[in-house]
DNA sequence: CATGAATGAGGATTCATTCAT
DNA sequence: GATGAATGAATCCTCATTCAT
């Protein structure tokens, strides 16, 4: 059972994440403990009584950053999400190396991945109930194929273009022309 | 003018290269100079006899690469190129991470980049021609769009419906229902 | 305002700079940082801890040497302070060959020459005052010719006889007679 | 028995030591053997052909600056003498540190040492039978006295000053004021 | 709980020297 | 004799993590 962290405590978690945050969205996927903790106000110990390790500390950031952007999936707008994900990853240019850097399976990959992943689903599930996007794609292609706007230096005026054509990729109409020059693939597409 | 190699100093260079590859290929994007140079079979100053820096071993292994790739678009097959870019993106899955920590600009990115966005462009040209391709997408968008592929831990199958995806976006028909629920955009479409 | 040091960190750091000048006294002017971590007790973090690289650990000891010597000169002794500058060199003589191998111009150097120059200024006025020395030669030319005493290897009853050589053409008579088959050069001697 | 180097392999040798000289007088008393074999216009092999070592070059060039300036003392001339040593000193400021680095006694210093002092006691010599130079002091002790002039970064207008200052302490009527203070010594002056 | 000093494995790079061509 | 590629020991410095205060 984990007691509610005291309020100094929890300040200091928090100005932990907010530096954290702040140098990974600023360019610096490689910034040491030290220098989170510094900036945090606070020393290097403090930093390691609130995360296991540095890896944890990042997860955290992206823990929390990817739980803000699915709750606003709400709308069921799949478009805005989209967007707003675009937003997101081209203010945190840092995020993307930093996450890229983590490289071995750390678990915040998993469970964000998920919970990126059941959104999309639903906002999919959505769109082809309304009959605007296909059907034979899921949640976990979209996620992936959108990692492109998730490089550093990625502008945001071109990974709003990319976003658009994977929109236009699952865009009901665009499943016929699929696969031009073969026959029908397994892939179908909204079996009736 | 630089004079051509003698040869034992080409198969060092060579044996360097190749270790390096089959590493950065074999998910050790983080292996040390030391090892590349003994699996090599030579010693660390023949690695960096013919290298400057670390980094630099690794950007000569991707343009490599991605010279051989390009090489391989003259027979304008655009789904084809993509399926081999996801080929090889997926076999060199340490790769990605490699070339993400370097992070800082190097050359290469630019380098490389251009070449892949030159041949894209190519290939979108002539399926612009031949009625396939809608005209309003880039080579360079189309490679970012990509970029999600070469992920560190991108599973081949799920890299190839991520290729069709975009391959979808790209089809001239899905230019008409690229946005559904506005009115025509300012992106046209193949304005004839 | 940097609060002073906790009693342990106090402690490693002065062994630092302990076991670095009894290196460098020793004739090892090229100890490296893990050896003389190794002989203070400490791991080669701890040193950097403390300094800032190699040269900085070095130009310590050579700056609280060079402290020392000068706060003994207040006794207006001259003949005396040679005489210890003498013996400091000639026990130190890993100092000299270090401190040459730093070469390039670190700050100690001008830091620790003017404060010696200083010094020996100060000493040469007295005497001037008392009539014993000749009153045109600065400290920084006495400091120049005293070199000699700091090479390494050098021996310490030969340096002695430089510093009573150099005594010599200090003296107050030594400059009638400074250049004896010229007339009276440029350079007065006390003038009155 | 040697045999007389051929023409080119001679040349290659002369080469290789200008090219230290130039190297050594111009600052760089680190230069590698690699770059002074290129500058030179030969490769290292070429280098070790002609001596065994870095250090054996270094001396070489060492040995035949001193051989130059102590064949230039047969006018018996002591001040000019210094004052050409003076300048040697200030020309190849390089050649300080390098030898300072050479540190461990290479026999080049005893051997080059050992000229110079002999070449120094003669010049003595001849000012005691003049009745100009005190006659206690050695041709060693002045060559030590003198190293201040060696100093990399030796301003030649300062070490022009030493020399004099060096030169005075000589001068026979400094004797008697050798040691102000106290009573005469047990190094006597020109005892009679 | 917080502090910040200490740890020490890890890893890139240099360069004198050797030796096959 | 000349070439220059290969060798590999030598070393400095970094930084995540631990733990005494």
């Amino acid at each position: 059972m984990t007691r509610p962290l005291r309020a100094d405590a929890r300040r200091n978690r928090d100005a932990l994440l907010t530096a954290a945050r702040a140098a990974l969205a600023g360019g610096e996927p490689n910034i040491r403990v030290d220098e989170i903790a510094r900036r945090a106000g606070v020393a290097v110990g403090t930093l390691y009584r609130h995360f296991d390790t540095r890896e944890a500390v990042i997860e955290e950031v992206f823990r929390q950053d990817i739980d803000d952007l699915c709750a606003s999936a709400h709308d069921g707008d799949l478009r805005g999400f989209l967007l707003r994900f675009v937003s997101y990853s081209t203010r945190s240019e840092g995020m993307a190396a930093a996450l890229a850097a983590l490289a071995t399976a750390s678990p915040v990959f998993g469970e964000a991945r998920q919970r990126m992943e059941r959104t999309l689903d639903g906002l999919l599930a959505r769109g082809v109930a309304a009959g605007d996007i296909r059907a034979d794609v899921s949640g976990r292609t979209v996620l992936q194929a959108l990692a492109g706007v998730c490089s550093p230096h990625a502008v945001e005026e071109e990974s709003l273009r990319i976003a658009e054509l994977v929109l236009a990729g699952l865009a009901r109409s665009s499943c016929r022309s699929q696969r031009p020059e073969s026959g029908p693939g397994k892939t179908r597409c909204t079996s009736p």
